[in-house]
DNA sequence: CGGACAACCTGGTTGC
DNA sequence: TGCAACCAGGTTGTCC
């Protein structure tokens, strides 16, 4: 679920809801959330901290604490982080939770247990496991046209996963690679050598444009994502491809239905007739 | 280097 | 109604 506008999301809720909140205790339901961490080790380790930052590159949330401590959490694709009441119900699948003095909860949740949370000290977390393969975060001022053109230059690779590689661009999941991709009017099967200067500024533009505006929607709820205040996004209501197959193409003068193909095993959606690019012309 | 695929988990949906 | 199969936004590692 949570790709880049739905973890900033939760960062600008958890941002303004926990900076200054001091730990009071932390009760851990199941240690295997736990990346390279001792159960032991965090419940002592944050208890009386003070949040002083959260901050995010990717899909990853660094929360600072005043003495030497960072919280690492990928939420995978089901994970949760919110604030919420003290006396608000735990949901089934809470694996963490951190009493805030002067009230409320600070609650992870991850109902696959795909996503995890690593302590580290804050001299360490450029070297964490969570961060180490972490490349430029897409709506950082490193993410320009020319990186973009660097990171496709000379590869065999398929457009799309090149897209997904975290470790070069960071930020980007399955649903927001299609929108890109079909704002820009590139073909998902594209090879990225083949792709032109234009494309790629194209794309540059598209991949900005998708990521701030589902920020300021809150990002896309399709089952499990809510933001840091644990209300769904709406973004959900502004794809263009994802998960539209068969319905009819939304830009105008365009009268294709959506496809959806297999790629690395996962769904791709396109637009026949706006994402025709080098693959649809051999 | 890259691509295919399995694995990690649970729950919701689909199809027989 | 029951049950099996399949699907899901992510990441990592293995094998070829």
């Amino acid at each position: 679920m949570p790709e880049l506008p739905e973890v900033e999301t939760i960062r600008r809720d958890l941002a303004a809801h926990l900076v200054g909140r001091v730990i009071d205790s932390v009760q851990l339901s199941r240690e295997d959330i736990l990346l390279e961490t001792a159960g032991d080790d965090i419940v002592e380790s944050l208890q009386g901290l003070t949040v002083t930052e959260v901050r995010r590159r990717g899909k990853n949330l660094i929360i600072d604490f005043e003495v030497q401590f960072a919280l690492l959490v990928n939420l995978g694709m089901t994970g949760q982080l919110f604030v919420c009441g003290a006396q608000d119900e735990l949901a089934e699948h809470t694996h963490m939770v951190a009493e805030l003095s002067g009230g409320g909860r600070f609650v992870f949740r991850d109902v696959r247990r795909f996503g995890h949370i690593e302590l580290v000290g804050a001299d360490r977390v450029g070297e964490s496991v969570t961060l180490r393969n972490v490349g430029v975060d897409a709506m950082s001022e490193g993410f320009t046209p020319e990186y973009l053109a660097e990171v496709l230059e000379g590869r065999t690779a398929i457009l799309k996963s090149a897209l997904l590689d975290q470790s070069r661009l960071a930020g980007l999941g399955n649903i927001y690679v299609c929108e890109a991709l079909f704002r820009a009017g590139v073909h998902p099967e594209a090879r990225c050598c083949d792709v032109t200067i234009d494309e790629i500024q194209r794309l540059h533009q598209a991949i900005r444009e998708v990521l701030e505006e589902s920020i300021a929607a809150e990002g896309t709820t399709i089952s499990d994502y809510v933001t840091g205040r644990r209300v769904p996004g709406s973004f959900q209501e502004r794809l263009e491809v994802y998960g539209r197959e068969d319905e009819i193409c939304r830009r105008s003068g365009c009268e294709a239905s959506i496809m959806r193909i297999v790629q690395s095993n996962r769904s791709t959606f396109y637009c026949p007739g706006c994402q025709r690019g080098t693959r649809q012309q051999e």
